[in-house]
This record gives C-alpha cells, sequence and structure tokens, in this order.
DNA sequence: GTCTATACAACGATAGAC
DNA sequence: GTCTATCGTTGTATAGAC
C-alpha cells in the first residue's frame, strides 16, 4: 500500500474511532507511519486529508448497501437482508457519527457527502418500500423512519454499551414494518386519527 | 445566578454544540465570564464540570418526558403527545448526541447517565406500548425502535440541514405504529414469516 | 472565592535541507 | 517525496497572591 493510501486508510479509522475534531494530524501520521513531511506532500492539510477519507467511506456504505438491495428475493426480502447486514455497532455508523461533529457540519466540502449518502440511502429504501406495499403515499416517510432506527440504533447501543441494543430495535422496527406491508392501509388510517385527535 | 451555575449551564451549552472532546475550560470560562482560578475553585477539572452538565441535562429530558407521559388521553395520545414534543433537531439531542463522544463513553463516571436516560425512556415508553397494543410480547423492542427513530432522526435532519427530515421519521413511526396498535398480531406474524424466509 | 502568572504538552501548519 | 526543525496557538491545568 503506498503512502498516500495508508493516510486515507489511517484517517478513516480515526475518524471513526474519535471523530473529525478528536483527530489529529499527527495522530494519523503515528498510526500511519507517514512522517510530518509526507502528510503534508500528500495533503494540503488535516480537512483535505479528511474529506478523501470520508468520502470512501460514504463509496463504501453505498456499495453494501447496493449489494443488499440487488441481493434476490421480494423488495421485503431485500430490505430485511439489508437491515440484517453486520455491522460494527460499538464503533457507531462511520458516517451518521459525522453528523455530531461540529468541525465537520461548518464546513460544506466535509459535509456533503454525508447528506448525500444519507438522501440516497433514504430514496433507495423508499422505492424498495413502495414496492413491498403498494403504498407510494407514506413510503417517503416510512423508509425515513427505517433509516432512522438503523442510525438511532447506533446511538443507543453505544449508549447501553451493548450490541443487543441496536438488534432489539431493528427488530422492533422489521416487526412494525411487516404489519405494514401486511395492510398499509390499516396503518395510514390508524396515523391519521392519531393526528386528527389532539 | 451564582458563579457555579453560570458555569454550569455554560457548559451545557458548550456539550451540546461541540461536544466533550471540542469543548475547552477557557471557552466554558468564556462564556460563563468566570475566571480561570473560579471555574478550578468550583470543579476539579473538565470531566468534572461536565459530569455536573451532563447531569442536568438528563435530567431535564427525563422531566420534559414524564411530563408527555404523565399528560391526558389513552396510552397512544401520551406516546404521540411526547413524539411531537418540540426539540431543538438541529442541535441534536444533548444526550444522545454524547455517544458520539470518545472521551466520554472512555469514562465510565460521563457515560452512566447518558445510559441511565435512555434505559430509563425505552422502559418507560414500553410500558405505554403495552397498555396500548395489549401486547406484552413486543413492546421492549418496539419501544427501541422508537426511541431509535427519534435519535436517528436527529442525525438525518443535521446531515440534511433541515428539521424537515426529523418530523418525518415520527411520521413514518407513528404511521407504523398506528398499525401496530390496530393489531398488533398482523405485526407479529408478519414478521416472524419474515424471519424465517432467509 | 477570585485573580494573574506560569507550565508544559499537543495542535495544525510551514520551511528548508536532502 | 521524505525528513527534521521551527512556529505561534490552544488545551488543561497548577501556584500563589489578594
Amino acid at each position: 500500500m503506498d503512502t498516500r493510501e495508508r493516510l486515507i486508510e489511517s484517517a478513516r479509522e480515526l475518524l471513526w474511532e474519535r471523530g473529525y475534531v478528536g483527530t489529529s494530524p499527527k495522530a494519523i501520521q503515528a498510526r500511519s507511519g507517514v512522517g510530518q513531511g509526507s502528510m503534508y506532500h500528500h495533503f494540503a492539510g488535516k480537512s483535505d486529508l479528511a474529506l478523501a477519507a470520508i468520502d470512501r467511506s460514504a463509496e463504501e456504505l453505498r456499495a453494501r448497501a447496493d449489494a443488499a438491495f440487488a441481493g434476490p428475493g421480494t423488495a421485503m426480502d431485500r430490505i430485511t437482508a439489508y437491515f440484517r447486514l453486520e455491522r460494527e455497532v460499538l464503533k457507531g455508523c462511520p458516517i451518521g457519527g459525522l453528523t455530531q461533529d461540529p468541525d465537520v457540519m461548518a464546513d460544506p466540502r466535509l459535509r456533503r457527502p454525508v447528506e448525500e449518502t444519507f438522501t440516497w440511502l433514504t430514496d433507495r429504501l423508499a422505492e424498495l418500500l413502495a414496492e413491498a406495499s403498494n403504498d407510494r403515499v407514506n413510503a417517503r416517510a416510512t423508509a425515513t423512519a427505517l433509516v432512522a432506527v438503523l442510525q438511532g440504533g447506533y446511538v443507543l447501543a453505544r449508549a447501553a454499551g451493548s450490541v443487543d441494543v441496536h438488534t432489539r430495535a431493528i427488530d422492533g422496527a422489521l416487526g412494525l414494518l411487516a404489519g405494514y406491508v401486511a395492510s398499509p392501509q390499516l396503518c395510514r388510517e390508524g396515523h391519521l386519527s392519531g393526528i386528527r385527535r389532539p
């Protein structure tokens, strides 16, 4: 692996483990075994290297999701397959975690891949949901809720220090989803009556 | 407001905005208008002050949730009321956001209030769900999924730079939930058949 | 209790030799 | 391309006077 590559991979690991604010150029150099001078030769600075790292992590996430979405079976099978993918739950989501980083959110270049990843993922899931439930109307909101369960699952699992919580969140979501797919109408009526109530 | 109080409140704001790693004692002093010496007189150091701040934020979150849970109407009404509470979505969850902070997760004293808050919230919600659906079996997983939607909603909203995404996630979740409450059996059967499939 | 002074490492980057 | 030296700033305190 060449120097540039090692820097990107080390930066990815550190961004995942400690976030952007918590990661220093020095730490990246130490982990990659690349010297100060080399790093600044290949990248203009911390944020430049971080961008390369974030871009790659985003690409990886998309590729994994795409593989699950393109798998065999019904739309619901493929949604389920995506949710059941193995994840390093206690490390958190390498992309979602960045939303908590003030310096990432403040820099449009760093934030963009994060934003695009979730837009893409939600849209893709909404298509599959529309197919699974024959209900175009609620697909977008339902897809958003599902992606949120995944992201929130990381938060709860890290808080609890236990992978199980993430699993449980997904189980709960898939349970709700099964009812929805069996009868989207029921959810819709129930929801509307709930909205009217207050 | 006395000195100690101002320090805690400033620390709370900064922890919320920039996280623990991103917040320096100096920044807390600047925001609170309290001098270096005073701060170290009232608190042993950064983590000690942060603990006081986190404890208070956790208590506040609980109090708000409790107020919604103790409101009028059916169990489902009270769950809905909790989900419809006003939130500073783009700032993220003052407690959930801390799970992304490596130095908070690494320190048991700082992590504890975060863990306890989510355990408490999930349990409370599970009780209400059991009441609303007459289904004790899935209440825990469903409650976990719901709390995850809330937390993940913050993540997605911050990524998108838009409050709407959080609202949409909640709408999606409440829609799914309405179907579940109307027919818990349907969700359960559907879910089990989904689990069997792969 | 609060202030100022001091300390010493780490941060993020630049300079210039090789 | 990589190395070492250097730089000015901030982080996280401690010391001691008032």
